[in-house]
DNA sequence: TTAACAATTAGACTAAATGTTAAATGTAAA
DNA sequence: TTTACATTTAACATTTAGTCTAATTGTTAA
């Protein structure tokens, strides 16, 4: 786990995209199948892959499966980033 | 280009460390080999994936290829970070 | 100008990722 | 308690990525 698998998950534009749909709130699983050309059955994978690197979460709502965003895994890639560009943003190298 | 080929090249744990190591200072390809237990031929085509996502810059010194790493890239995803995690950080959300 | 060295490129192989269709699971409603 | 619907899982085909060895390119020095 940890940065390696959210880099991954990172890496595939359909997932990025299903991230920025969810930016905007939760979305069923068939309400995210409908904003791609792309069969269900390959949406649901690329939302396994999601859920392992633990960047959406999932709750079953009756019939529905409802996807949400969480970013805070993100801040471990922020920190990674920020540390390899030597921190020149945070304190402007004093 | 752009984030697509930038997020792809970071999903490798080998091209991760690369980057790692240009930070400490530039290096020549033969020894950022010497740090990995992989062939050359495979740290030239990961160094070359670097490159086309301009992470990384060379330059030829006589014999050797002078790598260094060009960090600013980094800058468009931190960027779409922060947009996607709705910029909690940097305002608290006031 | 050839021998030695540094590094990349080419070709073949294996493994991993993505997409498809079809079958399976879980839930709700008739 | 079937039927229909939402979603996932399985099985398979295809593409893409990573690694190896061998050959090639570029540079220096004998």
């Amino acid at each position: 786990m940890g940065l390696q698998n959210t880099l991954k998950a990172l890496a595939d534009p359909i997932r990025r995209e299903i991230l920025n749909l969810l930016k905007g709130g939760k979305l069923s699983a068939g309400e995210i199948v409908d904003h791609f050309s792309v069969t269900g059955a390959s949406i649901s994978r690329h939302l396994s892959v999601l859920k392992d690197a633990d960047l959406i979460r999932d709750t079953r709502e009756g019939k529905f499966i409802i996807y949400e965003l969480n970013a805070s895994v993100l801040e471990e890639i922020m920190l990674w980033i920020t540390d390899l560009k030597g921190d020149f943003d945070n304190d402007k190298e004093k």
